[in-house]
DNA sequence: GCTAGGATGCTCT
DNA sequence: GAGCATCCTAGCC
């Protein structure tokens, strides 16, 4: 059985691996698998970069100001898919994490892409050569690349089409970096962003004295 | 190598 | 009407 195949029958990670503080949760989600299968492919791809955001004190959370219709699936339970459209032209991706209510959330920012390359290249729709660096460095980059959209949003990550799942590569805490979040105006002081230090498949290196 | 600017449309005030 | 959890290209070192 090769790789895919196995990826395909792997069992998602629990509901209670979301249902915890979102810190420890977008820590972890380090190195994880996100498998998705759809019209343009089967794909599959590591985590290296991810953003938290809380349900309380973070003015940079979509869920800052109460629930609306555009962040409602942000106060669902753990584990379900948070797909917002931005800039007119872009999709993000995110899981909700702790118990329902809250309003948290982990923002998918760049993964290393396994399988499912071809694909991902062709729906990423670039110009000549470009080098596959370039694939899912980028949140909206991915979700272009793993053919993620609106019909996504408010699913789970306990599908066989879509899931998260465990390529057993744990980290210590000496590989995780923690930076402040990119692209945000408000709440920027605070070290939300979580990267997998030394993988040359994250959106941006952000010099700081403080990337542990 | 780097930066500035434009694309483009939804969401909330 | 302003702002946006972005990306790409052109133009400039």
């Amino acid at each position: 059985m090769n790789w895919l195949e196995k990826s395909f029958r792997k069992k998602p990670l629990p509901r209670s691996f979301y249902q915890r503080p979102t810190l420890e949760v977008a820590k972890e989600l380090l190195g994880k698998g996100l498998f998705v299968k759809n019209r343009s492919g089967s794909f599959l791809c590591r985590i290296v970069e991810v953003e938290a955001y809380l349900a309380e004190d973070d003015p940079a959370s979509h869920s800052f100001r109460g629930p609306t219709p555009r962040n409602a699936p942000m106060f669902c339970e753990g584990g379900t898919a948070y797909v917002y459209f931005t800039y007119g032209m872009h999709f993000c991706m995110n899981v909700v994490t702790e118990p329902s209510g809250k309003g948290a959330a982990v923002l998918f920012r760049a993964a290393e892409p396994l399988l499912g390359i071809k694909e991902m290249q062709k729906n990423r729709k670039l110009k000549g050569e470009s080098p596959l660096k370039n694939l899912c460095s980028g949140p909206a980059k991915l979700t272009q690349a793993l053919g993620i959209n609106l019909k996504d949003n408010k699913r789970t990550f306990f599908r066989p089409e879509l899931k998260l799942i465990d390529l057993r590569q744990d980290l210590s805490d000496s590989q995780i970096g923690s930076t402040p979040r990119i692209g945000i105006s408000k709440g920027t002081e605070l070290p939300f962003r979580f990267i997998i230090k030394d993988s040359p498949w994250i959106s941006k290196h952000v010099f700081r004295k403080h990337t542990r």
